[in-house]
DNA sequence: ACCCAGGTGCTGC
DNA sequence: GCAGCACATGGG
């Protein structure tokens, strides 16, 4: 058992930041972590943070697994002055969120286990996404037995590729189906290490990722965030292209996009959500290089920060 | 009955 | 390049 304080660690929110798909608070303050063939019980009262596990566990997995060598403050710290300097709603927004967020940490965790659970997330809600990853860990995974309970682990590809291509029927995965089949049979075979592709430069790293089937741009870039160690990565989906669309983007070009979306489709009220949607994925981009230019190297923190604030908040105020 | 979800693949221009 | 559509399944 590890015992530690630590600063702006914040297991509850971690767990609901989205980021994590099989982390459960079994008693308030107590924790069950999952991550590939590794389970970890963690408790937390303030900065009180309890491991349940060896000193060289903690140091050789959970330690990295929980970032807890980066300096969060100095983030925080940076992003508040950063929003200082600035006026108009993204900056308040940024703060807010910032002010939020501050104690949420950007999990390390394993980069297959990212892979599919990110292709399973695509048109699916958070809790529809954990039930769907626990029901594959049940088939596929690895059983274990510990202190009279039984637990899976993430499966891997062998496991996946090996049940064939009707092997995944029944888990109520719909047209992933196939990309999770495919992507295992591919990584299986000419999959790289998590090394080598930790090691790549990022551009190069999201293409490796996305021409495996069933992965594009978003599900590349959550995959390098959460399971590569690429800080910069900044998935974009739809609730961040609405975040994007209601506090960053210029009134001018709001205005324009649903003056032109109200054209289309007769008189009805244009949703938040159809303008944010008719915006390019280019475009986002440029948004971001834009807005998130002084985060560099830590931009997909913030971009974690700002989505964890806003499914927090109710998606909308 | 309709709309939406931490999107992607495929087609046709 | 990029718009338009199909793709399962579950929840509001």
């Amino acid at each position: 058992m590890v015992k530690k304080s630590i600063k702006n660690f914040n297991l509850k929110k971690i767990m609901e930041s989205g980021q994590i798909f099989r982390m459960y608070e079994r008693l308030p303050g107590s924790f069950e972590v999952f991550s590939a063939d590794r389970r970890l019980l963690v408790e937390q009262r303030g900065d009180e943070v309890c491991f349940l596990c060896t000193s060289g566990e903690f140091e050789e997995y959970w330690k990295k697994y929980f970032d807890l060598d980066r300096d969060y403050g100095a983030i925080v710290s940076r992003a508040e002055a950063e929003c200082g300097l600035k006026a108009g709603r993204g900056a308040v927004f940024l703060r807010e969120a910032c002010r939020y967020s501050g104690d949420i940490r950007i999990l390390n965790q394993d980069t297959w286990e990212m892979m599919i659970s990110f292709i399973i997330s695509q048109q699916k809600q958070i809790p529809s996404i954990r039930k769907c990853v626990e029901a594959l860990c049940e088939r596929f995974g690895n059983r274990h037995e510990e202190d009279n309970t039984v637990w899976y682990g993430f499966p891997k590809a062998s496991a996946i590729a090996g049940a064939g291509p009707d092997g995944l029927n029944g888990l109520k995965l719909g047209y992933r189906e196939r990309y999770i089949y495919e992507t295992s049979v591919r990584y299986l075979t000419e999959g790289i290490s998590d090394e080598a592709l930790a090691n790549m430069k990022p551009e190069d790293a999201k293409k490796y990722l996305c021409s495996f089937t069933g992965i594009g741009e978003k599900v590349a870039d959550c995959v390098l965030l959460f399971g590569a160690g690429f800080t910069d990565a900044f998935p974009i989906d739809v609730h961040i292209k609405e975040i994007l669309y209601r506090e960053f983007l210029s009134d001018k070009e709001k205005k324009e996009t649903e003056e032109k979306l109200s054209a289309g489709s007769g008189s009805n009220p244009t949703s938040a959500k159809k303008a944010a949607e008719s915006i390019s994925y280019k475009k986002y981009m440029e948004l971001i290089d834009a807005e998130f230019a002084a985060y560099k190297g830590v931009k997909g923190i913030v971009q974690q920060w700002i989505f964890a604030y806003e499914i927090a908040s109710g998606k909308n105020f």
